[in-house]
DNA sequence: GCTCATATGGTGTATATACACGTCAATCGT
DNA sequence: ACGATTGACGTGTATATACACCATATGAGC
C-alpha cells in the first residue's frame, strides 16, 4: 500500500530536516534574546526592527521587509504595534504611496536601554558556544540565508 | 547623554545578531517547505509533528513538546488543531495526567502524501546550498540547538 | 486622455509562539 | 493522615508570521 510511511522515512525527517532544525534553533536562541531583553520591554523582533529602522531609515514597509526577510504585512502590523507605544512614526504616503519610517526620541532611547541587554545575550551565546562554533554558526547562517 | 545609541552599535547589531540571522534563516526556509507541502494540504509544523508522533508515539504533550524545542502550550494549540482535521487522536489523562498521542489512520495516510514534497523541498535546499554547505549548515544547527 | 502593468500599502483570516496563570494528579516528608 | 512539592495539562492574552485579497498611486504605451 502506497498510503503508508514506513519508519525509516519518519526517522530521516526527524535526523535530517533542514526545516526542523532551523525552526528549532530559532526558537531556542530566541528565548535567550527575549528574556535578556526583558527589562527592556522589548522582544527581540521589536528590537531587531527598530536597529533597521534607526541604521537605515527605510523609505517603505517593503524595502525594511526586504532588508530583514520578514513578509510585507507582518512588518506592517509589528510596525503599528511600535507606533502604538510611541517608538517609531510611520510617515505619511509618499511617492507611490511608500511611506517613510523612521524612530521618535523614544524609540532611540529605548534602543539605548536595550543596547546593554542585547549585548549579555550575544555573551551568553558565546559563552555556550564558544568562539569557533559562533564563528562556525555565523558562517553557515549566513550561506544558509543566502542562498535561500 | 547616554540615552543615544551610536551609529557603530546599530550596525554591530545588525551585522551580528545571531537570533537575527536564525530567525531570518528561518522563516525563509519555512517558505520553501511551507509552499512544498502546500499540495498535501499541511505546513511544515504539522508535517514536524506528525512525524514526531508517528516515529515516537510520545506519552505525554511535555514530552512531545521536549523533543521539538517548543513551548509546551504551543504544542496543545497545533495538536487541537491536527485533532481537529481528523490526523491524529489525543488520549485520556492517564498517569500524572499525562495524555498519550498517536495518528489516526487518516494521520498516516497524510504522512505518506506529503513526504515526497517533503523530499522535494529537501532537494531545493541541496541544490541551492551544495552538498558541502548544506553539510556545514547540518552541523552547525546541531551545534547551535545543543549548546542553547 | 485612457489603459494597463507595476509598485506600495492595509485588512481578513488562520496558524505559530510563548508567558502568566490556574487546575488537577501523584508523590514525598513528617 | 495530610500538607507541601512536583509534574502535567489547558486557557487567557499578546505578539509573530504569512497567504489571499483589495485599494491606491505611478509610469509606460497608445
Amino acid at each position: 500500500m502506497s498510503d503508508e510511511i514506513p519508519d525509516e522515512a519518519l526517522a530521516h525527517v526527524a535526523a535530517d530536516c533542514v526545516c526542523r532544525r532551523a525552526r528549532m534553533v530559532a526558537r531556542k536562541v530566541t528565548r535567550v534574546y527575549d528574556e535578556a531583553l526583558r527589562p527592556a520591554g522589548l522582544k527581540i523582533t521589536q528590537f531587531t526592527l527598530l536597529v533597521a529602522i534607526g541604521k537605515g531609515a527605510p523609505g517603505s514597509v517593503s524595502l525594511l521587509a526586504e532588508a530583514l526577510a520578514m513578509e510585507r504585512t507582518t512588518v506592517v502590523r509589528n510596525l503599528q504595534l511600535l507606533e502604538k507605544d510611541g517608538l517609531i512614526r510611520i510617515g505619511p504616503e509618499g511617492i507611490r504611496r511608500a511611506r517613510a519610517i523612521r524612530l521618535t526620541r523614544a524609540g532611540r532611547e529605548r534602543l539605548a536601554t536595550a543596547y546593554p541587554y542585547w549585548e549579555k545575550a550575544q555573551e551568553t551565546l558565546r559563552q555556550r558556544l564558544g568562539d569557533d562554533d559562533l564563528q562556525l554558526t555565523r558562517t553557515a547562517l549566513e550561506k544558509l540565508a543566502r542562498a535561500v
